[in-house]
DNA sequence: CATGAATGAGCCTTCATTCAT
DNA sequence: CATGAATGAAGGCTCATTCAT
């Protein structure tokens, strides 16, 4: 085959080095979630990924540059399972706020698991000022989706939308803690921890 | 005073020991809660101390052993303020949770901070079988205190007191992701949590 | 030289990362055979071989695997020089046996005296299992090489063939204690210790 | 009691020091030999005494002094051993020999063992100066004994009385690396080894 | 006599990172 | 693109030793 017409059926340039380095995102994202960050070293993920660790420096300049990837990813796949779930939603405020829910549990618990749950285990406080600002910065989208849901919702009056907002985020969050595969789908989860919160706040 | 009577006002033996343990656990937890516990080296446990990094083997053995005195203590101080709030509390179930409540997020949020914090802060997924054991064996007795006080709660029925109190345990954990010494005190945020999950679910 | 036939003359792959790790093997053995395994710091053995402490565990995954190593490139060097003194000896096994002795010292006494010697200088007591069991084995190859010559040997009924091994194997080692260079070679020195225990024991 | 008449009654004066001090002695013994000098602690040392690790030095001034203490108790007992064997010997010079080797391996391998190995298992190489001098002066007291007793013998013209006394020298000392308690004694044990280096070499 | 407490140097090891090839 | 090799700093920890009490 010539060479000049193979150009034509490759892939777009930088596809395979897209895909190699999805894949190290994927990997990281273990790596730390099973670990940690600190104890989980370049070398761990160079060896789950069957390469050398020099070789990750061609993919990302830094651990931390991984570590900030990784979150961006993770909320990129929370924030589309959620919007996904949405353009499926009627209007009414409630449904939308439940199954948002139920779609943040469904990648933070199910198989983005790794990923997302980057974003919460991790508690920025020690890292730099830069890298905690990306960091914030990341979760912080998803606060913003939620916080408009919240905003729909017909509250009572009195009640203060940012702490209960907090409140909801927090028994989502935990579940990290404490969730292992059992009866309980996490949608199920995300719907219920919805509902305890829910008729008594209502208007 | 007579000779024989001083053995009562003696300090305790190993007085001076104890005190500087303790301290150097305060110490250890601020270092631990700030840079998390991989990130913080013994050298700067020992620099805040002002003491030379050997002599913190003097007083524990390791530097997992510190961490497990750390969730010791962190869990006795929680206790013995939950159990000072519920002595002066009346029978009322719900006034009691909500009185543990502000107890639990004012040692969580206020002066024990440290010392607390690192209880849920900690994932101890990374560490070994025997330490995992013994920090989780330190948190289920907090929450073994919960679930009794949950236990007490007239939930309406076919409303799951496990989901319900981890619900709770939730919102509790995850101020420590957003407070900030603000216009509502710990104590003030602890009650409204409780009361963002109580009436709907009450009988 | 046709290009096909080069792949014999070129060098293996790693072929550098063994040439090094060789080198430091020997560097090595002579700082434990110096100071002692304990008393040998890699610090010492990185400055002698002119890197950093670090790089050793590029070649090297622990100060145990080094000793190991070391234990057995000494007995392999050490069985070769026999094995090729044998192979030049007639069927005699009292001639056998003193070329071997003769082979044996050379090796410990001369070029290859620091990675030799650690084999009787290392009393293994204090090792981890695995470790001990390692080096013992090491030990045991050369012994049982020994052991073979002497079942040659046509001694007088009512020698121990085990004791007479241990008293033969005890002068050879114990020259490393006394021995300095000086009149007598290794190899004679090696020859008369034979003689010694000789003709007495003969049938 | 008087206190003034007490002082007539108790044992003269340091004798409960000296005791101290031996019994140090023998444990400090022992823990070279079980783990080698470096690697036995003065903190295991002060733990299988029961006292504290400083304490250590109201008795000794330093490790390397333990050390230098137990080589000159060692070779002590050793002596006493052989001269009390030696006293109850004929003026036949095998015979000498052969009770002087038995005795030194009943002090090697018997109830001092500790004591006495530290003697052979120490190569003093690694030590500074003035501490290999005061090792190797103790060795020398044997060393020199065991010369004497060999200038008796009637040894063939022609033999080195030098290297044939570093060859019995070495199967004996060799003992401490295979002895282990079972059918033979070591005394019996010194007796064959001296036999096996014997009639040949008569005159 | 003995202790409790501290010291400071040094140990083995691991790490994120670099760079010529 | 990827590797092999090296770096240098820092990590947790142990040690012989000291000294006021």
């Amino acid at each position: 085959m010539p060479k000049s017409a193979s150009t034509l059926s490759v892939p777009p340039p930088r596809a395979k080095f897209d895909k190699r380095r999805d894949k190290l995102l994927v990997i990281a994202a273990r790596c730390f979630n099973e670990q940690g960050y600190d104890a989980a070293s370049m070398r761990d993920i160079a060896r789950e990924m069957a390469i050398l660790p020099g070789t990750i420096y061609y993919y990302f300049p830094s651990k931390e540059s991984l570590l900030v990837a990784v979150h961006q990813e993770g909320v990129r796949r929370i924030l589309a399972k959620i919007e996904a779930a949405l353009a499926k939603s009627s209007a009414d405020p409630w449904e939308r706020l439940s199954n948002a829910s139920a779609a943040y549990l469904e990648s933070m618990l199910g198989v983005d698991r790794d990923l997302c749950a980057v974003i919460i285990s991790e508690f920025p406080r020690r890292h730099s000022k830069d890298l905690r600002a990306e960091l914030l910065a990341a979760r912080q989208i998803v606060d913003d989706r939620f916080r408009n849901l919240v905003a729909d919702l017909p509250l009572r009056r009195g009640v203060s939308r940012s702490l209960w907002r907090l409140a909801l985020m927090g028994q989502l969050a935990w579940t990290h803690a404490w969730y292992q595969k059992g009866k309980q789908t996490p949608g199920e989860i995300g719907r219920r921890l919805v509902d305890f919160l829910r008729r008594d706040s209502e208007n």
